[in-house]
DNA sequence: GTAAGAAGCC
DNA sequence: GGCTTCTTAC
């Protein structure tokens, strides 16, 4: 047992990976004896990456001996996560020689706790981690209360599946389609703080950015970072020290050509 | 009209049958002037016997001037039950004349009933009843509130349609699969009452078992017993003096052989 | 009234 | 398996 984690709140797990699970199916878990627990990983359709760590400040318990990737299946992870109960503390172990990773659930003071196991599995190696992305450079940068954006993609999916989102003087979110179209601006007082240097506009999939914002359980500001044919990139705070951050490929005009899509050309 | 009964608990009657009818299609109602309404039968696999007895200290009203074999299809009889609003009293008659059950349901205030019938079918009689089935010895008794084996069955299903239960030092539900397993202990202390003389273990299907749990509209303790090799036994308290008592037969080794799981030899 | 969970449909 | 609807808890 080269790794154990300890979070109190259930609540809290069930978030993060539900809403990382309804991108992500199959990812390592990365555990690091410095930083706690991450992982990186692209939907299949390479349009969305996802990167999240769980910094061990965050953990109520963190013991690891060493580094270790545990490849799962994060939809059967879920299926177990959801399986907590509120009051529930969770644990996470690995049992590495069985390939096996295992979660407890317990009330606090409970003496026994309920105890699954999931298989660990093999996937390759992921081809690319995020380094390159984070040296993209965005002109425009602002934080505001996630429930704008849920706003704006609720509104937004009556007319069409994609979301435009253009920053410039303030943020603006707009779509159309056959039956209309609709726009919704953000001035800069409603941001949190907005650093605005050159017009740039993307349009993003609704689907994804409905996925996205499942993390709204566990987070109430996004951080946005734009430039025009860049990915959009997403930043939510989590706990206190531990993030989720996404990079979404905007939709190209040429959507017959899935290939443009990706954050990555192959 | 030789016989009268009304509940003025729709939502009990709607419970009882519910659950029942999840199990039994077609099945006697035996109408005992002595003992109330009650019934026997097994599914069609004859994995699961289900016993009930609705006492006729529970019956609002009772009238029978002799005892009377009632064969109906469950099915339907629930259809006709489900609609009952919760305010609604539920009085069944027979009119065997005309080979029929009547169904009648209003508030409690109201002059005029809804009337429903339904018609008698022709079944064979049962061709063995639970006698033989309360000569079972088990050697294994407990009491425990019925949201423990709730959890223990969802908790399962995440890896396989069937429930390994374990009695022993204490009271355990496991199982396994491709993706992963788990282990639900019991200790004593959650146990209202547990009589171990042996250890006793039996895999049985979740199918079953999610059926058999849809009581718990009804009923909030069940009382297991078990032995190794023999079908366990679950009563369910309903009401004040009435019950649901279930047999489920575990499942073999040799499970292409259907007929092994049968609770009788043909 | 809203939101989460369960059941039914595709 | 996802989506939708219905039910139930807060």
């Amino acid at each position: 047992m080269a790794f154990t984690a300890k979070i109190k709140d259930s609540k809290v797990v069930k978030g993060i990976f539900e809403a990382v699970s309804s991108i992500i199916t199959e990812t390592f878990l990365d555990i690091d004896p410095d930083k706690g627990i991450s992982m990186v990983a692209m939907d299949l359709s390479h349009i969305c990456l996802v990167s999240l760590l769980i910094a061990k400040e965050d953990l109520d318990e963190f013991k690891a001996d060493k580094k270790l990737k545990i490849a799962i299946n994060l939809e059967d992870f879920v299926k177990i996560v959801k399986r907590a109960n509120p009051q529930d503390e969770i644990v996470f172990k690995d049992d590495s020689a069985a390939k096996r990773f295992i979660i407890e659930m317990k009330p606090e003071t409970a003496k026994k706790a309920r105890r699954f196991t999931i298989s660990m599995i093999d996937i390759d190696e992921e081809r690319i981690g995020p380094e390159s992305l984070e040296q993209l450079e965005f002109y425009n940068q602002t934080t505001f209360k996630l429930k704008f954006l849920d706003e704006a993609i609720k509104d937004a999916e009556i007319f069409s599946d994609a979301l435009e989102i253009v920053a410039d003087k303030n943020l603006s979110f707009s779509t159309n389609g056959n039956i209309g179209d609709m726009t919704y601006e953000l001035e800069k007082e409603e941001l949190i703080s907005s650093d605005f240097t050159q017009k740039s506009e993307g349009i993003f999939g609704l689907e994804f950015l409905k996925n996205i914002l499942k993390v709204s359980a566990v987070s109430t500001n996004v951080e946005m970072s734009m430039a025009s044919d860049l990915p959009i990139k997403m930043v939510f705070d989590i706990l206190n020290s531990s993030r989720i951050v996404y990079y979404l490929a905007p939709r190209t005009e040429d959507e017959d050509n899935d290939e443009d899509d990706s954050l990555y050309e192959d």
